[in-house]
DNA sequence: TAAATTTCTTGATTTTTGTCAAGTGCAAAC
DNA sequence: GTTTGCACTTGACAAAAATCAAGAAATTTA
């Protein structure tokens, strides 16, 4: 089983061997130097994709400065869901922050997946849903944390990324200055 | 064709009318007075409600404070999406700010929904991608506005709100204490 | 390897937001 | 209608976080 079709499995609850691998034939490979667009503000974002290796950074320009919406690694899936679902124009940029391979599947064969797998919708109805919660939980760290709090919280999580990335787009993340980020840092070093 | 069937027809895209009224066959009416709850903090949430009239907030009990997540009003669905969908126990308390008219559908016979239309799982995925959709635009906002920022927008979208609750709760669900709540309504009363 | 660029850190300072405490206004309850 | 609670406001102050600027460290490029 390849590990594409782990990660199928493993994403989609219940979903049956056979399913999975349907499911990944249509998903290409797709590789991008670092450095490389996965997607552009404003286009039409007609894919979903899964990451086998590499970090991409999902961020927004406005007029001042770059926010960091989110830094997706390796087993995340990647896409602007508005724009893959409801066509409006990508409310985010994507782009490698690393050499990075990924598991394609363009919009056409995404919208043939429910006539493939029988159960799709209700799988991918499942997997929303969990993605749901992970943003009620995030929006509530925000009401609840301190900066510092989202720090470590996050750190916990996800020590691996803080030697992999420049930090500045993880302060952006978690909703602070680079200043802030590296001062809490050192308190947290101690 | 009912209040509730209206409101259905407007959220699920593409849903037939026949469809609109056997989804609504199963809802039930329930009656909340004002200070009544909805749902406990740890329970089961096994029910999903659409809002006729009233208000209700969400929130979570801390140490220390509470955190109103969300103030639901009429039009919206409630419920803890987590404990329905994954039975986990629920991570929010839900009560009725003031008297409030739902229309309710039980965990059992919301489950039955897909068979009894077809296209269901569908429908429902595309609800939940705009929810998603709405919640990552309310991360970003933590992530690229002050609290008055954060306040100027949701007062230009919620105005009718600001007459009808207490004000600290808007205050919480906005990431702020109710001190900069008032402080920053002042300002822009003037 | 050296130069250039980018990222990170640090200090000084300002701004924003939170905390604490007192007081006002209003509405519900008696 | 007086009392009792809330909810809200306000002021003084404290803490958190942002800003600005300079320089150090790390990484990339030549």
């Amino acid at each position: 089983m390849s590990e594409l079709e782990q990660y199928i499995g493993a994403y989609f609850e219940g979903i049956t061997e056979n399913e999975i691998a349907t499911v990944a034939s249509l998903f290409q490979l797709e590789q991008l130097k670092k450095g490389d667009f996965y997607l552009k503000e404003g286009k039409s974002c007609d894919k979903l994709s899964f990451i086998s290796s590499g970090i991409l950074r999902i961020y927004k320009t406005l007029d001042d400065k770059e926010v960091t919406q989110w830094i997706s690694t390796q087993g995340y899936f990647v896409t602007d869901l508005a724009s893959l679902i409801f066509r409006s124009p990508a409310r985010w940029s994507i782009y490698s922050l690393t050499d990075t391979t990924l598991y394609t599947i363009n919009r056409t064969d995404y919208n043939l997946l429910h006539t493939i797998v029988p159960r799709w919708a209700e799988i991918e109805k499942l997997f929303l849903a969990k993605c749901f919660v992970t943003l009620e939980e995030r929006v509530f760290s925000h009401l609840s944390l301190s900066a510092e709090e989202r720090y470590n919280l996050f750190f916990e999580q996800n020590r691996e990324l803080f030697n992999q990335i420049p930090l500045q787009y993880l302060a952006s993340m978690l909703g602070m200055t680079p200043e802030t980020f590296s001062r809490i840092r050192k308190k947290s070093l101690r």
